[in-house]
DNA sequence: GTCTATAACACGATAGAC
DNA sequence: GTCTATCGTGTTATAGAC
């Protein structure tokens, strides 16, 4: 049944599914998903409680529907930022750089509630991964890292292909922490003593990309052969309590 | 009221507090915080639902209750390794490679489902920041945070002290998300098609301790001086949708 | 002080009339 | 496609037993 669908085209979309992803993206943000109840959203909507139901499935499943909306946007505007560099560089490989600001700048942009939103879901999806999620996951976000892993490899040929794949991996996560900590006294500032401040977006920016840079630049994760061997680790264990 | 803390010293602990506490755990970390019900809690521990109520206050609260058990047992670890790190060195400045394995390894060891649940427990305190979590941020994280931050000070003198807080930070986001992409068909094998695997323990401390220090090892973040003037960004803009 | 039984409440979901 | 009414379930509050 075609309303039943949650991905389906934005062009013959309804008025009420509409208000409703639109009331629910506000509400969402502002207080969380868990927080928000069904019954706010459809009042805020202008409709009843059980049009979320039947135009999106469940709660969980209409958070999944802006999920793929969220992220839909945030690739769309890296594969720009990515198509812009890729001119610039006019066929030489890209600069480590400026493929961390691609990654990084199209996300701190956005307006902060969503972008929490979209930390949040891609938090619950690495947790608990649903069959919705990983259809996002799939559908934006795997094209993004394969063309920027891609082009990673151009840009740093002597490392194996297993590290810049690893090192993309933490890359990833390296920016979700860093633009989801931004609560007034966030933890970054606290423990600095207000030297540093994650609220400060261009700061944020500069600091997140010179880390990766680094990270990045690296040499080559040293291969020990002995892979999940525990006791070759090189360092001897402690108790716990 | 003394019953109603949730944090006291472990020694005159109560029977029934114990039991919930500890059917708590094993229910959270194998189905997650929000699919267990109290009823599967109190009914496991052999007690009565409201009991949950009386000792802790809420569910949520006594998620948090456990969270000080979870980051009061993983920071001891920490430190332990911090210690013995530290009389290996006999007074000189530690490696930075040193201690970014002190940070992991105590992290990694535990048991999976204790892991994640404290991952997804930091993660509710970064999105949504309480008294209660900020109480065992304070009481737990912070002080790691303070010792770690000093240690790779003296291990990095050619960085300012900004730098080393915001690195410091990074790394923690980097080392979570590391940690919490392990079920299966996670994230990291299906980019790297198998390539790369966080489920093998090996391989993913010894890939994530190349990246943090390569990371913390980087030249210091230039100083643009023009922080938080969005027009200074080095790329130009697009359009969203 | 510790715990139980129970009731009140709010939530997401659904069946069925329109 | 929309709406009302209602269901089942999970959480919270409370009175009082031990």
């Amino acid at each position: 049944m075609r309303s039943k669908q949650a991905f389906e085209s934005d062009e013959e979309e309804n008025k009420t599914r509409k208000a409703i992803l639109r009331s629910a993206e506000r509400l969402f943000a502002t207080r969380g998903i868990e927080a928000t109840t069904m019954r706010e959203i459809t009042a805020d909507a202008g409709t009843n409680l059980a049009a979320v139901n039947y135009h999106f499935g469940s709660k969980q499943e209409l958070a999944y529907a802006l999920f793929d909306r969220l992220a839909a946007e945030v690739c769309a505007n890296r594969h720009a930022e990515l198509d812009q560099i890729e001119r610039d560089a006019g066929g030489k490989p890209v600069a480590v750089e400026a493929i961390v600001r691609a990654l990084i700048r199209p996300y701190v942009e956005g307006e902060e509630g969503r972008r929490l939103l979209m930390v949040r879901l891609i938090q619950q999806h690495r947790l608990e991964p649903t069959a919705m999620t990983r259809r996002v996951s799939a559908s934006h976000f795997d094209p993004l890292a394969a063309r920027m892993t891609k082009m990673l490899r151009s840009a740093l040929p002597q490392l194996p292909a297993r590290d810049v794949f690893w090192r993309y991996h933490l890359v990833i996560g390296a920016v979700m922490a860093s633009t989801s900590d931004v609560a007034p006294g966030n933890r970054l500032s606290r423990i600095s003593h207000g030297a540093a401040d994650s609220a400060r977006r261009g700061e944020l920016i500069e600091q997140t990309v010179a880390f990766l840079v680094g990270a990045l630049q690296g040499g080559p994760t040293p291969a020990s052969g002995e892979f999940d061997k525990p006791d070759k680790l090189n360092v001897k264990t402690f108790k716990r309590r």
